[in-house]
DNA sequence: CGCAATATTATGCAGTTTTGTCATAAGTCT
DNA sequence: AGACTTATGACAAAACTGCATAATATTGCG
């Protein structure tokens, strides 16, 4: 196996015919063609079946680009390591860190203001992905660390720490007349249109689980994938939503309460590093900033 | 930059030395030696100071190292999803298969008990239905590929690969006087009570005009929906069906005989898939199996 | 409908480059 | 001196690359 190779794989998947990539790539089109047979000989399975003429790309081509993608990725950033370890004799530091796709919005902004203060020097990467996500790139080492919700078990040669907890509330319109209530039950949203994430993560399945016990059927309004998509309808007046009060908290500058979601389930979010690797201390303080803005977003209310 | 570069990297620091790296890649000391001054050239930088005869490792080059380990592992990662996408042993892999209703019973077992043994990892699923229903399932790309009876066109975008054919037979109890005929015509069923399938479908069009052209009347005793209830009701004597002699050969160990039915009509039977979107490795050999599975059931009589 | 024009990928060929080994030089330590 | 190192020149083998071109499919035009 060699880099030019999945190169070409990946220029080819992006581009579509060898031509292309060809010139993409200032090779000549036999060029690329001979690459990708030899990439198809190394791993002995073909790539792509020639249709006509054309090449299409099977489902293993698919799957296997995206460790080509990792792979090219980290050569990359290899590459640019060296450039500047070679001109500045003290290239710039560079941290980078998984997040939840609801923090980018506001908390990871206030995060880095907060960070670069100390650290005007570092360099950030920031990657907002699902938890899932953010363990793989945790366990591929691409990430240095990454906050995700904690469930069941963590990939192999990873730690994570709990920084936060949270519990499943109800958030709602604030002149909603269910804000009226200390706590809302499931029978309380009863022909409420509701606005739900998720569709068949483990979180949604249990919620889904509760409502068929109770015998209440879901209106679901909406389905989004993201929770703050989720409390910007709730504020727009499109129904109510039922996520942690953790992400509910960095959204309480929205015109919405929540309110405990009753029966009461618990999440834990943790930090979550390969082992075996320590971080380096501009990774470790960016780590301590990411605590403090949680403590800031969680505390004061 | 190149991957074996690399790996001279990883294995120098960890070795120490030039031949002990030699002896550990399979190379000879000067090839090792070459690879590292390609790599510093590459990098344009030293990577090692030759300090009395031996290479020290630059504080450069243990930065770079920790992404020289995780592209080689990233390599490896991908050389092995490769390979277990090769042998079958993939995990999260699915295979949806449509097969008509009919081959439940023993055909589908068969054919499934045959593939694993090859493939133990693949996750298989199975939707027994129609012909014209196998056909949308293909089209809206819910199963990777479907045994069916082809007639007429078939949906947009679907490619069928004909694999066995059949024709129009008359299945009678072992027992039965019209099991002494060479075969049997529309006259030798009068008054012989019939049983029936797939009303209003194409094929049970066909045959009923047979009859009405040859002035004889149907006496359908019962009517069913499936060629393996057809079978089991001839073989206890409940009386004769006409069926596809493909299906009739899957059912060669009940109590029963089939005689060719004039006027004869074949049928060909056929792979569906959808065009545009190859086959992964494992559904591909999943439809190797059934044409296995095939050859079995149609050949050996 | 037929036929040329324009795509596509694949491949034989030749020149060049890279790769790998051997033999050997040169330095260092005990 | 002997046992280690690394580096290098010579040379053969292998690989790479682009060119020209074949084989095939699609498309446009009369």
């Amino acid at each position: 196996m060699n880099i030019k190779q999945l190169e070409v794989l990946r220029t080819l998947l992006a581009t579509g015919s060898t031509i292309a990539t060809a010139k993409a790539m200032g090779l000549s089109q036999s060029g690329v063609s001979r690459l990708l047979q030899q990439l198809e000989a190394d791993l002995s399975m073909s790539l792509f079946v020639r249709d006509k003429g054309r090449l299409v790309p099977t489902p293993e081509a698919l799957l296997l680009a995206r460790h080509a993608e990792n792979i090219l990725l980290a050569v990359d950033r290899m590459s640019s390591h060296a450039e500047d370890l070679r001109s500045g004799a003290a290239g710039p530091e560079i941290v980078r860190v998984g997040l939840p796709s609801s923090m980018w919005e506001h908390f990871a902004p206030a995060m880095l203001a907060d960070y670069i203060r100390d650290f005007p020097g570092v360099r950030i990467e920031t990657f907002f992905e699902t938890t899932t996500a953010i363990n793989k790139l945790v366990e591929q080492r691409v990430i240095d660390f990454g906050f995700l919700r904690m469930e069941g078990e963590s990939g192999s040669g990873i730690e994570v720490e709990r920084v936060a907890t949270g519990e499943n509330v109800c958030v709602v319109p604030k002149d909603h007349p269910l804000a009226e209530l200390e706590e809302i039950t499931v029978k309380n949203l009863r022909d409420v249109p509701l606005i739900l994430i998720g569709r068949q993560r483990p979180n949604r399945m249990a919620l889904d689980q509760t409502f068929q016990r109770a015998g209440v059927k879901q209106i679901v309004k909406i389905e989004t994938h993201t929770n703050s998509s989720a409390c910007s309808y709730v504020a727009h007046g499109l129904g109510v939503t039922i996520i942690s009060s953790f992400y509910a908290n960095l959204y309480r500058h929205l015109p919405v309460v929540h309110r405990p979601f009753v029966p009461r389930t618990t999440q834990e979010f943790g930090l979550a590093r390969a082992i075996g690797t320590p971080l380096s201390i501009a990774a470790h303080a960016l780590s301590d900033a990411l605590k403090r803005q949680i403590q800031l977003s969680q505390k004061c209310f």
